[in-house]
DNA sequence: GCACTAACGCAACTGGAGTTGCCTTTGAGC
DNA sequence: GCTCAAAGGCAACTCCAGTTGCGTTAGTGC
């Protein structure tokens, strides 16, 4: 059925192949943007992008395809790592970020497909490790300041400051606000310092 | 569309209409189990309930609806929570429970379904508040006890020792291990120690 | 126990997602 | 610049979720 390798393993990646598929990509994006995951058909992306439907189904294999090329997509996409000065401020910012951006449509699509599909769950689970790994710089950084010992494990306290935010967002659905994420942080950085990351 | 009020308010609770519910909403949480919120489909409950699938679009609107109900259904339900003694046992199960109870089809269902419809989203906060508020119990005991303060938040609390199994469960989408949970609970207990949580 | 109507059952219909067979276009290799 | 196969376009089809109009059943109230 889904025939994923295509689009990595290109035979013919210089031409018209390559424009169909970014075609595609960007259509994806504007649709989930606009319709959300459950709002997200073949159809409508195949309209956007100018491509026809047959095609899009080939390629992709349907629904779960397009969300997992989008998902590679943003995952090459650069974000900016905070840098405040401080593990608190940092930790913070991070947490600020993630609250502030989920709201974003875009965001909360992959995560809803994460849910429904194994394919979208292995693209959204390489996704937050490439954030977890270059966020977990921020406690690099403050393990050089000799703000915390080094034997603290980095992505866990990255993974401990936005969790309460992201468990609010998705799973409890609650309404998350600036403080809800500072605290958040703040408690992370509590852990981290009482030694319990190590 | 929806005409979920007809749920609450029925006319006539007594016998036939009784009967139909109960069996739709086992069948619900029976499909739910074997294939989660993307297999769900009215024509398939309708046919394990042995109502008509008519019947359950018009009372319940569609599978938004069946959700909706199951959810709240399941909210009724008691569930155990933990006594161990000590504040951070009880954190340490309470996390636990959450990490091993999840792989469970039924539940990470709902999760699935309060991302794709309003409807599903406020039962399932609903249902968190209810939970939040039973496990807030465990907190206001380590304060008769001694080991907190009265001024910690209790249900924030709960929220944090809980938080970061659900943000790998469903976000990050990373496997949970008994021991992640646990780190998780001492975690939120050393947070609250440290004075963060008020 | 009788009438009345809310609720359920039934079958036929609608619409759109996904599939298939065949033809046309395009770019890679020589 | 010619050839050839891979990739895209097209139209017609299937299949199933969801809808509608109408007939049937069974609680409720008297």
């Amino acid at each position: 059925m889904s025939d994923q390798k295509v689009l990595s393993g290109q035979k013919r990646p210089g031409g018209r192949s390559a424009r169909v598929r970014e075609a595609v990509r960007q259509a994806t994006l504007a649709e989930l943007a606009e319709h959300g995951y459950g709002g997200l058909t073949v159809e409508n992306v195949a309209a956007r992008s100018g491509v026809h439907k047959t095609t899009v189904y080939r390629r992709w294999g349907g629904v779960e395809g397009l969300i997992a090329d989008a998902l590679e997509l943003a995952r090459e996409e650069p974000w900016p790592v905070p840098d405040t000065g401080s593990l608190r401020g940092d930790l913070r910012a991070l947490a600020v970020l993630v609250q502030s951006s989920f709201p974003d449509a875009i965001a909360s699509a992959f995560v809803a497909a994460a849910m429904q599909n194994e394919a979208a769950a292995r693209a959204l689970r390489a996704f937050y490790e490439a954030r977890h790994r270059q966020a977990a710089q921020i406690v690099r950084r403050a393990v050089d300041r000799g703000e915390v010992g080094p034997g603290v494990d980095a992505e866990e306290l990255v993974r401990l400051a936005v969790a309460p935010v992201f468990a609010r967002l998705f799973v409890t659905r609650e309404p998350v606000t600036r403080e809800d994420a500072i605290r958040a942080a703040d408690a992370a950085l509590a852990a981290a310092l009482a030694g319990v990351l190590g």
